[in-house]
DNA sequence: CAAGAAAAATGACCGTGGTCAATTATGGAG
DNA sequence: CTCCATAATTGACCACGGTCATTTTTCTTG
């Protein structure tokens, strides 16, 4: 029943995701090639298989750690008090989120967990995200009728929409930021446009 | 510079589209093969690839005219004057969006416009979907210190998310309708929880 | 109808993700 | 140290989307 991993395992992996992360940073996640990646780590390609379910869960676990790390960033630095500054805080995030359409199609495929045993590392750091958000909403500047929990995936909902609005020509003119803006300040700031007094 | 159409072209088409038609009708689409549907409509895999850009290409086309047989149906309703009955309104369309993991990928990818002169059957949709939505915002009892076009993409992106969140093991034990209807409330009646006796 | 130009169709071929039966390396028991 | 169960690796092979030089069909013009 004990099932004993053994050292050359987690040495293999290692050379895989070496491997990868080298050619990401050389060109691209959208060039990566599984052939690529076991030919520069010196493996069959059966047995890139034998680590990973497939390339996607490659790209997953690269991926999930780069949010990661924007996260740390993020959870750093003073709690937003406005509007502007939740744009600026989540700027580089979203700038990452939205550098290839490859990295963007594999947030969206799995920014949600799969399964309860196995939630994947992009649907862990998303979960951690609307976290790091609620906590800003709980006794903060922003709207206080509505559960910070709501309100956070509210705001991940538009940064998904402000993002796959840029990958469209007709619209990739106006920085994320910018159509980021108007959603949140009616979603966080009812009061103010409902009454200018406010 | 007259490039001329032959009959033929759009019999070919047609045959091609038919074929792909019944064998999502007889499985999905995430089972239809190009091999499959070439070998159906009688013609060669390179004739398919004369037609369509790639695979994605039908599948937009496909897609995109099921969404728009929805929206006809959406836009034939009188407008939706509550929460409830936007809910009821958008079911069946949100029904088919989330079928298929296939369906719901190609959409989100093909929702926005590639370009100006070339905007897809999707995009085209959503573009009518945003539309029809802002239509149910003027002057209705909704909130009204809004754009309406901006508080319906605000709509599709809950709409989006909703669906996204279906998709994990983790969420899908409710449905859909169940987990939109807190950001409508939120996004569109803010004054009835700002302040209750609204 | 003949001839030639343009459009359409063909199918062998390629790239790349993914599989699996066979082989090799590892570590523990005696 | 030897044996052997099992973990790990291998690479030939497959599935399927997509390409392109070549061939066939169609339309036009005289």
């Amino acid at each position: 029943m004990t099932t004993t991993i053994q050292p050359r395992t987690l040495k293999t992996r290692a050379r895989l995701i070496e491997a990868a992360t080298a050619i990401v940073a050389e060109s691209s996640f959208t060039e990566l090639r599984v052939e690529e990646v076991v030919r520069r780590a010196g493996v069959a390609k059966g047995t890139f298989f034998a680590h990973f379910k497939d390339k996607d869960a490659l790209l997953d676990r690269m991926i999930g750690e780069i949010i990661d790390q924007h996260l740390d960033q993020i959870s750093a630095q003073d709690t937003p008090k406005t509007i502007d500054e939740i744009l600026d805080t989540l700027t580089p995030l979203m700038w990452f989120m939205g550098s290839e359409r490859t990295v963007f199609d594999v947030i969206l495929r799995y920014s949600g967990a799969a399964s309860v045993e196995e939630i994947g590392p992009i649907a862990a750091t998303f979960e951690r995200f609307i976290h790091v958000l609620a906590d800003w909403f709980v006794d903060g500047p922003f709207r206080q009728d509505a559960d910070p929990a709501t309100l956070a995936e509210g705001v991940q909902a538009f940064v998904f929409q402000a993002l796959a609005l840029n990958f469209c020509a007709l619209n990739n003119t106006r920085p994320v930021r910018d159509r980021l803006r108007p959603y949140l300040e009616l979603w966080l700031h009812p009061a103010k446009t409902l009454d200018p007094q406010g």
